[in-house]
DNA sequence: AGCAAACGATAACAAATGTTTATATTTTCA
DNA sequence: TGAAAATATAAACATTTGTTATCGTTTGCT
């Protein structure tokens, strides 16, 4: 929880109090290797916050095959953030790629916090506005940059990735094949 | 104004007196056809909301050609509101496609409610998080959808696109050549 | 109204990327 | 620990996409 508490606490004051409050409404969960935490055609109604572990994120194409489209990692709060907004079905799967430990945060605590925490609308419009930003970079290096490009320099984004992660997945969410990735790598 | 005024109004509460003095920082500004709004290398310090006209947003690559990876239509807000953010140089230009004119938001005026407007930090988040939203979809499209597929849904996001931006802009906007968009559409 | 530039389609060819199959190695888990 | 599954590489071939050049049409601008 201390790790929940440091997070916020670098974007906005919080008392004491309203922290103890919030955390009140949580509460800690603990997903095996493999273990899916949020299926596809349900309106998600948790965020995450992960304290140990990582997740990946996926989306089906027509064909029905997965893409890894985002990898989480600790201290980063992940959720299909954008079905949870709009109360809608997500389309993502999430999965623990490792043993992953999370504290999961209902909506009722997050409506708690607009409403009762002093600086809650501003924690929100930060974590909205740094997810804008890290979107807008991959949005960026998507349309300037090749495949090789971004292999090259995704340990920028996530750190020691490549020791937590079968190199396949990183291909997915190069958006190339895993074939293509291993001829990209060889090529010096 | 009184478009900017009503998109406010549809995310927030604001008093007319809140208003009156939130737009007594802005002012009113015309582009001339592919007149440029916004160059890169510089630190944005302005937002922009476009009650008439219609603006593309573009990225250079390491050769320096520039990709459309984005239109802004009436009534939306638009800036490198990444780099804004963060007061960082801007590696977008922002380019009016057609006479254009826009409400020039400066920062200051941006703080000035966020301290001072009841509703204001609220209105950062949403204004955030509809933009998260819109770029989620983006990035799932990109994902799980074609060139071709993306192409024939491309009114959905920006209606009647296609009688107000050459083709060639759409290609870039999509990530193909425009030969490549010439030939997927006489498939089918 | 007229001219120059921009635009969109098309074809031929080149380069990049996907698909399939095979193989050797590593990892997982019972 | 040992067998089955997952993983990464490789090669051959197919498909997609990019590049260049041409041509007729449309558009913008004075």
């Amino acid at each position: 929880m201390e790790a929940l508490r440091l997070a916020i606490k670098q974007m906005i004051h919080i008392s004491d109090e309203e922290f103890e409050q919030f955390v009140a409404q949580t509460c800690a969960r603990t997903y095996r290797r493999q273990e899916i935490l949020s299926v596809p055609d349900v309106v998600p109604n948790e965020l995450f916050f992960i304290w140990k572990g990582l997740i990946r994120v996926m989306i089906p194409d027509q064909a029905g095959f997965d893409h890894t489209i985002h990898f989480a990692l600790e201290n980063q709060f992940i959720a299909d953030y954008s079905s949870f907004l709009q109360h809608q079905p997500s389309l993502y799967t999430l999965q623990a790629v490792e043993e992953t430990q999370v504290v999961v945060l209902p909506r009722s605590a997050i409506e708690w916090g607009y409403l009762h925490m002093q600086e809650g609308q501003k924690l929100g419009r930060l974590i909205a506005e740094f997810y804008f930003i890290y979107q807008d970079n991959r949005i960026k290096n998507m349309y300037a940059r090749t495949p090789k490009q971004r292999y090259d320099s995704i340990t920028d984004v996530f750190p020691n990735i490549h020791n937590r992660v079968p190199q396949h997945m990183i291909a997915s969410y190069l958006g190339i094949t895993p074939v293509h990735l291993s001829r990209l790598k060889k090529q010096s």
